[in-house]
DNA sequence: AATCACTACCCAGTGTGTCTAAATATATAG
DNA sequence: CTATATATTTAGACACACTGGGTAGTGATT
């Protein structure tokens, strides 16, 4: 199983990371590990990727962020806490459908 | 049914360019249709998009390609016609293999 | 004959989004 | 004190699809 190059990730990135966070609110670097998890070894994501996408999908309302509060339990570097706002919820939907879409379609043609 | 935009195209093209040839030799403008026509609808290329790729394809060895003989049938424009080479045969069936690993690594994340 | 529509190819410049690579900061283990 | 793991940030490079134009031959319409 060869790896999933950057080229092909282009335009789905955003549609992984709104479905991560559907599972409930994480932060950046959590996502990161959730996406690699998920990705049997093909999905090497580097922060440099993840954040800048993070930074769009909040500026466009998908996600809202909040520092996460000290708690004496856990002391290190402060994390960003994002979860999917409605706006997020409903787009995530289309962006669903339109996954669907695209595989069906270009399926069809790679698939002879 | 929306439209499938560039960004989510990328890297897959070439992979459909080589599986529409994969029927038979074609020429530029007919590769274009071949793809319009699977496409449902959702696949608007244009010229532009397309014929780099060609010249990526036949740089990279995947392609072979001459121009094709005038016939007393068809007097036109002068066509270019593609064909797929052994190089580009073995190619199409690792792209495959990697398209079906995209969908189902990406889909397993996106379909929650 | 002039214009239009269709086929067919070519190309320069633009833009988006992922990548590389490094810097910053805190906590724990050796 | 250094190394490792966690966690965020950013600058710069680059690939590739897009926009939007251009050339040219042919047949049909005006």
């Amino acid at each position: 199983m060869d790896e999933i190059k950057g080229n092909e990730l282009r335009g789905h990135l955003e549609t992984m990371v709104l479905s991560v966070l559907e599972r409930g609110e994480a932060h950046g670097y959590e996502i990161l590990q959730r996406l690699e998890d998920a990705g049997c070894g093909a999905l090497k994501l580097k922060e440099g990727t993840l954040y800048p996408a993070l930074y769009r999908l909040e500026g466009l309302g998908f996600l809202a962020a909040r520092w996460e509060a000290n708690e004496e339990s856990r002391r290190g570097p402060r994390r960003r806490n994002y979860r999917l706002t409605r706006k997020g919820t409903a787009e995530l939907a289309r962006r669903r459908a339109s996954w669907r879409s695209f595989v069906t379609i270009i399926g069809n043609i790679v698939e002879a």
